[in-house]
DNA sequence: GTAGGGTTAG
C-alpha cells in the first residue's frame, strides 16, 4: 500500500487555510498573557472534557488560536488524544505537522499519540500508518507502544502483506518478545484475510499465553466463523488451567450464537455464574443476543429486564431479537419504550425495527418510524434502511408500491433489494417485471447462484419449460456451484450437522427409513410436494425424492429417532427455509405432535400444531 | 506519560 499517496488527500480534508482565516485574527495584542501560561491553561482545558462534538470542536478551534497556541505540538497532541472526531484529529495533526512548526518538539510519545488518535477511531486507519511512516522518515524512534497501535491500525485494513511488513519491524527492534505486541499481532493477522496460519504460529510461539492471547487467538476463529473451532480451543484454554474472563465468555457466546447452539449456550451462562466472571454491559448484552438467536427470546427479554445499566446494543439485540421470532408489535412498542427512556436510536437500531415492522406486516408503522429517522433523528438511510422498506411492502403484497418505492430511492438498488423485488415479483404474479429485473441483475452479477434460481422459478411459474432447463445448462457451463445447505441439531452436548443426501452419519439407514415414512405419513394428511422448485432437470418422482432429502427433512428425522416423544426440536439451517420444507414442516409439527423451532438464515419459525408463526411471510 | 482481546444489523 502507499502510503505517499495520503497526504494531499489529508490537506484537502483539513483545509488549513479556511480554519485560520475564519476564525478570529491572531494579532499579538489578543494574547494577553504569556505563552507559557496559556499553553498550560489549554492543557488543563482537555483534561476536563472530550472534543466530540462539532460545536466543542470549532470552539476549541477559536481558543487555540486565539492563544496563538495552534503551532503548539504538546496542545495540539493533547487536543488530538482527547477527541474521537476525525476533523478534531486531523485540524490538529495538520498543525503539527505544519511547516512553521517547531519540530525539535517531535518525539516518540507525540507521534506515538497522534497514531493512537488515528488508530482508534474508524476510517482513519490509514492515517495511522501514515504517520508512522512520517516518524520514521523524521528520524524519531518507534517504541514498544508504538506497535499495538500501528497493529491494530493494521488489523481494521485488513492487509495481510503489510502486517507481515509491520511484523518484520517488530523483529528487528526486538519487540516482539513482549507479550502486548504479540497479542497485537495475533489480533492484526486473524483480522488480515489469509492471515489466520500467521496468528496461530504467533500464538503457538508464545512462551506464556494469558487470557489475553487465547481470547485473541478464539476472536480470530470467531470472526472467521469457525466457531466449532473456537470452542475447541477455549476448551483447550481451561484444560491448561487459563481463567477466562468477561471477554473471553463474550466471544465464547459469539460462537454459541453463531451455531445456534442453545444448550452450549445455556452451559457458557452456568459457568459465567459458577465462575463469578464479571457480567459487565458487553457480557449482558452478548447473552441477551445468544438467548435470542438460539431460539429463547422470552430469556433474553428477561435478561434485559433485569439489567441496570443498558447500552443502545442492549436494546437493538432485543428488538432484533423480537423481530427475528416474529413479534413485531412487541419490537416496536419497545422500540417506542426506548426513545421514551431518552436513549437515541442509531442506524442499527432502525434496522431492527423496520425489519420488525417489515417480519409483522406493520407497514404504516414502518414508514412512520422510516420518516422520523432523518427529520427526527438525522440519521441519513442507508441501503438496508431501504433495502427493509421494500422487504416490507413487498411482504404485504404491495409490489406496484414496492416497485415505485425503489425508482424514487435517492440510492441505487443492490443486488439484495433487486432479488427481494423479484420474489416478490414472482410470488405475486408480476412475472413479466420479474423476469426483466433478473435478467438485470444476472448481467451484473453473473456468478450468483440465486439470480438464476429465481429466473427459473419465475419460468416455471410461465411454464416456459425449455427456458428453464436452460438455466441449468449456463450455470453448469459457467462452474457455478450451489451453496450446500446444511442442518445443524444439538444433542446431548454435541452438535450434528446434515447435508442434502448426506449418508455420513452412522445412524443413516435408520434416518432414510425414517425419512420415508415421514413422507408416506406427509402424503396421507394431504401434503402436496412443491416439485417446482427443484432446479435439476430431472423427472417429478426424482424431484419429490431430492426434497425429502434435504437436509432440513435428515435433521427433523435424526430428531424425532433420538429424542423422547412430545419434546421441542429445534434446528438451525444456513441457508433459507425453501418452501416445500417450510409446508412439510408445518404438517410434521402436527402429525407427531412436536413443536419444531427452525433458525434460517433470515429468522426463526416456530412450528406448532400444523400452523408457523411467520404466518407464511419469511 | 503511552500498550493487548469483546457485544447490535447487513
Amino acid at each position: 500500500m502507499q502510503f505517499s499517496a495520503i497526504r494531499p488527500k489529508l490537506l484537502r480534508t483539513i483545509n488549513v487555510a479556511t480554519v485560520t482565516t475564519s476564525s478570529s485574527p491572531h494579532h499579538p495584542s489578543s494574547v494577553t498573557t504569556s505563552k507559557r501560561a496559556a499553553e498550560q491553561r489549554c492543557l488543563a482545558l482537555f483534561q476536563d472534557h472530550t472534543c466530540n462534538t462539532f460545536p466543542k470542536l470549532a470552539q476549541t478551534q477559536t481558543h487555540i488560536l486565539k492563544l496563538g497556541l495552534h503551532n503548539n505540538p504538546l496542545v495540539l497532541t493533547k487536543f488530538a488524544s482527547t477527541s474521537s472526531d476525525l476533523d478534531a484529529i486531523d485540524y490538529a495533526s495538520s498543525f503539527i505537522f505544519s511547516p512553521d512548526a517547531d519540530t525539535r518538539l517531535y518525539d516518540t510519545f507525540l507521534f506515538n499519540t497522534i497514531i493512537r488518535a488515528y488508530a482508534q477511531t474508524s476510517q482513519s486507519k490509514e492515517r495511522a500508518l501514515y504517520f508512522y511512516n512520517a516518524m520514521l522518515d523524521y528520524g524519531v524512534w518507534a517504541n514498544k507502544f508504538t506497535y499495538p497501535f500501528v497493529l491494530k491500525a493494521c488489523a481494521g485494513l485488513r492487509v495481510l502483506s503489510l502486517g507481515q511488513s509491520l511484523h518484520g519491524s517488530v523483529v528487528k527492534l526486538g519487540f516482539d518478545d513482549d507479550a502486548h505486541v504479540q497479542n497485537t499481532m495475533i489480533h492484526m493477522y486473524s483480522s488480515c484475510s489469509g492471515g489466520i496460519e500467521f496468528a496461530r504460529k504467533v500464538f503457538d510461539g508464545m512462551p506464556k499465553l494469558d487470557s489475553v492471547s487465547w481470547s485473541a487467538m478464539i476472536g480470530g476463529y470467531v470472526r472467521l466463523g469457525w466457531s466449532t473451532d473456537a470452542i475447541g480451543l477455549f476448551r483447550k484454554m481451561q484444560m491448561v488451567g487459563v481463567r477466562p474472563d468477561e471477554i473471553t465468555m463474550v466471544l465464547v457466546l459469539s460462537a454459541c450464537t453463531d451455531l445456534g447452539a442453545l444448550e452450549l449456550g445455556k452451559w457458557a451462562e452456568s459457568y459465567i455464574e459458577k465462575e463469578r466472571v464479571q457480567k459487565n454491559v458487553e457480557l449482558c448484552n452478548a447473552l441477551i443476543d445468544m438467548f435470542a438467536k438460539c431460539g429463547d427470546v422470552d430469556k433474553a427479554l428477561k435478561l434485559f429486564r433485569n439489567m441496570s445499566e443498558r447500552t443502545i446494543v442492549s436494546w437493538t439485540s432485543v428488538i432484533a431479537g423480537l423481530a427475528m421470532h416474529g413479534r413485531g408489535f412487541e419490537a416496536v412498542s419497545l422500540f417506542e419504550e426506548m426513545i421514551g427512556a431518552g436513549v437515541a436510536p442509531d442506524d442499527v437500531a432502525f434496522i431492527g425495527l423496520l425489519s420488525a415492522c417489515s417480519h409483522s406486516g406493520l407497514v404504516e408503522k414502518g414508514r412512520k418510524h422510516f420518516d422520523s429517522m432523518a427529520k427526527k433523528f438525522k440519521i441519513v438511510p442507508r441501503i438496508e434502511h431501504y433495502g427493509c422498506m421494500v422487504d416490507m411492502l413487498c411482504r404485504a403484497g404491495q409490489v406496484k408500491e414496492a416497485l415505485e418505492f425503489v425508482k424514487k430511492m435517492p440510492i441505487k438498488p443492490n443486488p439484495i433489494v433487486l432479488r427481494t423485488l423479484i420474489s416478490a415479483c414472482h410470488a405475486h404474479g408480476e412475472l413479466k417485471i420479474g423476469e426483466n429485473i433478473t435478467k438485470q441483475l444476472i448481467r451484473n452479477e453473473p456468478m450468483h447462484e440465486s439470480n438464476y434460481v429465481l429466473l427459473s422459478n419465475i419460468y416455471a411459474k410461465m411454464s416456459h419449460w425449455d427456458k428453464k432447463t436452460k438455466i441449468r445448462e449456463v450455470m453448469d457451463k459457467k462452474g457455478m456451484t450451489k451453496t450446500p445447505g446444511s442442518t445443524m441439531i444439538e444433542l446431548d452436548n454435541e452438535i450434528y450437522e446434515f447435508v442434502a443426501g448426506d449418508k455420513s452419519q452412522r445412524q443413516y439407514k435408520e434416518i432414510y427409513e425414517m425419512v420415508d415414512e415421514m413422507g408416506r405419513e406427509l402424503k396421507r394428511a394431504g401434503y402436496a410436494p412443491t416439485t417446482s422448485e427443484v432446479l435439476l432437470d430431472i423427472d417429478e418422482e426424482d424431484k419429490e425424492d431430492a426434497l425429502n432429502r434435504h437436509s432440513e427433512k435428515l435433521a427433523i428425522a435424526f430428531a424425532l429417532l433420538n429424542t423422547p416423544p412430545g419434546t421441542p426440536i429445534r434446528i438451525v439451517k444456513n441457508l433459507r427455509v425453501c418452501n416445500d420444507c417450510h409446508s412439510a414442516t408445518k404438517f410434521i409439527s402436527k402429525i407427531y405432535n412436536r413443536e419444531i423451532v427452525v433458525r434460517d438464515r433470515n429468522r426463526f419459525h416456530h412450528f406448532k400444531e400444523g400452523f408457523c408463526s411467520c404466518k407464511d411471510f419469511w
